[in-house]
DNA sequence: TAGGTTATCAAAAACGTTTTTGTCAATGAA
DNA sequence: TTCATTGACAAAAACGTTTTTGATAACCTA
């Protein structure tokens, strides 16, 4: 009952409290005034359940973080800084960003969380992370008419808002790089084939083959998780094919650090016998041995460019098909990659 | 309007509806039935803005996720697997994990951030994480009166309900280790001293010292972030200095794996002529060069015992008095550490 | 001066639940 | 048979907002 008493505090009625509050024309410039300045020294916050229950709106984007699985740790990658670039643009706007996290990773219960999470009107609009190819949520969010930007693009026959990095330019750039070092067996350590991002490195990479006229041998091109481990085992498995890539690049910094570990067991310089790539511009990439070369992006940025666009949306100042922004790349030159022995 | 609309379907009275579906035991087992038979059919699920009006309660326990500063990643480092084993718990006991994120660490936006999400009734308990030696959160979610559990511990008068790996066991069995290899001139590169956990590292780094009668050396405790790029600067320092030590415990695997880089640098052959250890048992750590001698913990379980503590103290179960729980932890050796030379 | 605007505020009706308080019949004890 | 108890349901009052609709006075315009 806190507006109630913050009007009779002010000798006002609750309406006119409301709506001074909520910044309506029909209430005097001195009466609003006076209205902010007791509300701040009351320490009056209108509770957000009354007001979502009546206006419908919670002032509140959402966003579901993916399961760890895989060793694709959406969280542990990327989110701190790409939420917090969310969260630093809906802040102005007057908007907050809420996560919740997703356990489990099979279809139904995701459809469940996302319907629970919307019908339940907990938030105003939402943010889809770690697209798939064929990405379900997509067609289930726009559904429910509620404003959404996703993270990552994916194949679907109605426009919609969506920011990504230029994933297919950071391979073909890596890619290049390798062949104008004057490799020809190059291979490619991806991640798995349901996420649109993967798709989109194998797509730059088989570009960059391609323009060298080198055909691609689906024998280089290898699928796994993201992690260390993963890198370092099927690296291992290429070292002992037949006739070995001399260049290696990776979908993440972590897979390349595995694969840099799977050579040095093998008595290979990596650098020097064999090129090695990343992705991420990870922290550690600078610190490993050799220093990874690698992908830079600037994720924070990639975040506000979201947020901005989230607000846009929920202004009604843009529609889903006029949000479209691709995240440049940058190729960071280390040690890990060298010409053709 | 959706339980009358439910109430008019079954030909029942709103309160009797509401009553089957919160489980009390004045309405008949059939009809009870007969109602959670429709409501499903229906998909119907109550509006959480009305429930939380009425109730007071949302059934939803909060974690604010620490802005990503110092290099101490919160976020990045476990949060996935914590959190993943919070949910876990939580969703047994018909409760949901929501987080935000706080971008600024300042103190007076991080109270303004607390109170809000508590005045606001968002929650019904909260998650307090990377807890600092004076933390204010603690007394002001205290006077909140709501339920909360820290990850980590704090230094206060009153008692409250705690989960903590054992930081303190793991630099004493890490330190020890080195002491045992016969090193003398052991260094600590530790986090940002605000931080409890990094208080209790060097507690149990001293306490190895003082078993064997070694006097610690301040010049050889340095305090950075936890990066990597900190743990190259603060090695690089070391190895300058007139008498270098011979061996290096590090607060984080990434310091470990800075630190290594530095010692390349100079030529020193780690896991040789020098001696290094990390901590988390990252998933980097197996692979980097020499492999990381470092200290594991379950930091998935530790996460499912917040989640049950957060539903103990819900419940009424337990007094925060009564739930301390100290993770165990396990070195795990590599070839990073060795004998001195 | 009369009629219509406008500026400022208030009354009151929702929003969808939960919970308190009844109601009414059937059951049990005396 | 009578009175209290219980079992199963319903009515109605909140919870704290927002928003629609009104009301009043002051201000214009002709």
């Amino acid at each position: 009952m806190s507006i109630v008493l913050l009007a009779r505090d002010l000798g006002l009625s609750i309406s006119t409290v409301s709506r001074a509050l909520n910044g309506y024309h029909d209430v005097a410039p001195a009466t609003k005034q006076r209205v902010l300045k007791r509300a701040r020294e009351i320490g009056y916050r209108p509770n957000p359940g009354a007001r979502r229950l009546k206006s419908g709106r919670s002032s509140l984007v959402g966003v579901i973080l993916p399961a760890a699985s895989d060793g694709v740790r959406f969280v542990d990658s990327v989110a701190s800084s790409l939420l917090g670039g969310v969260e630093v643009e809906l802040e102005n706007g007057g908007y907050g960003l809420i996560a919740t996290m997703q356990t489990r990773n099979d279809l139904e219960r995701e459809a469940a969380l996302y319907e629970n999470f919307i019908k339940g009107s907990w938030v105003d609009a939402l943010l889809l992370v770690r697209t798939r190819v064929a990405d379900p949520r997509v067609e289930l969010v726009r559904k429910a008419h509620i404003p959404f930007v996703t993270y990552g693009r994916t194949e679907t026959a109605e426009p919609y808002a969506w920011v990504d990095t230029d994933n297919e330019k950071a391979f073909y750039l890596a890619t290049l790089r390798q062949i104008e070092f004057g490799h020809e067996r190059i291979a490619l350590l991806n991640g798995p084939l349901e996420y649109n991002f993967v798709r989109l490195r194998e797509k730059g990479y088989t570009r960059a083959l391609a323009k060298h006229r080198i055909a691609p041998d689906r024998l280089l091109m290898l699928n796994g998780d993201l992690s260390e481990v993963s890198g370092y085992a099927l690296c291992r498995s290429l070292l002992v094919s037949a006739v070995p890539p001399t260049a290696i690049v990776c979908a993440t910094d972590a897979m390349a650090i595995g694969a840099i570990a799977a050579c040095r067991e093998r008595g290979m310089a990596v650098g020097h016998e064999i090129s090695i790539a990343g992705y991420g511009n990870s922290s550690a990439s600078g610190f490993c041995d050799p220093p990874l070369t690698t992908i830079d992006h600037a994720v924070f940025e990639n975040g506000r460019h979201i947020g901005q666009s989230l607000l846009r949306l929920l202004r009604a100042e843009a529609k889903p098909a006029d949000i479209h922004y691709l995240e440049p790349v940058v190729l960071v030159p280390r040690k890990s990659d060298c010409p053709r022995k």
